[in-house]
DNA sequence: TAATGTCAACGAAGATCTTCGTAGGAATTC
DNA sequence: GAATTCCTACGAAGATCTTCGTTGACATTA
């Protein structure tokens, strides 16, 4: 079964798709070696999730090599932002300006995170939307 | 049985909390009343929703009137905050910046807002750094 | 070629979340 | 006071998510 929509994904699906937009196309022992740094889970826990994701559609797989290789079909800022959408609309009544502020408020933001951010603004209100 | 730290709470809590943080202490009946404007759900729904959340910690439960009244028992603002770390952790590598220009990109932003944002930099600079 | 290792497929178990029906007790109404 | 309404408690079903064991195919190695 196929969707072509996306609810947001699961944590271990997110978990998943980060090693894919970080380290590009890759197979089940590539993401299960990635992953098992972070946290101990068995192999085929993995392979079992990526099928399921091939069948949401959130990843594509190419199955001309024996060990199949797998790809995010979903760009990482494309998720970042319906993720942050999602969390706007459930918890913040869609006031980015709450969010930003429990963003700064919630772990040590450095000066150099604030420079970017104000320019992030700047780029912002010039129109470059 | 009784939780002691919270894990982010899942979408219906969310969900009757915000009704709580909005309304004050409530009755199921209210909350009930509050969540069925946006959409369809059973009375016992919310009851069962609300008391697990009760064995969670979420919520107080006042049992001296008939009617039970219940109260947000964890702030929004740290619910809020704790999601908001939730996903900086998850899907950004702990990167407000990032996770700001997703907030920003995801949906119109008010001048106001941009403004507003402005504004909270200013105070995080001057203030708790 | 026999033994070992690697892989995908599949099924199923267990956990959590959501939903609601039913039962039984208390309050209100007729 | 009988009928009705309103409340909590409880159990259970269904959905989704996570986890892993087993199987059989294919490849590599001894």
């Amino acid at each position: 079964m196929v969707k072509f929509s996306h609810p947001r994904p699961t944590d271990s699906e997110l978990e998943i798709l980060c090693v894919l937009w970080q380290r590009g196309p890759s197979t089940v022992r590539e993401v299960h070696d990635a992953l098992i740094k972070n946290k101990p889970m068995g192999y085929t826990t993995v392979l079992k999730l990526m099928q399921i994701m091939t069948d949401k559609s959130l990843v594509r797989r190419d199955e001309n090599q024996r060990a199949h290789v797998y790809r995010a079909r979903v760009p990482q800022q494309e998720t970042q932002q319906q993720m942050v959408r999602d969390l706007l609309r459930r918890a913040f009544d869609d006031s980015a300006a709450q969010l930003v502020m429990q963003a700064l408020a919630s772990k040590k933001t450095s000066p150099q995170e604030l420079a970017d951010i104000r320019q992030l603004l700047d780029a912002f209100e010039r129109g470059e939307q």
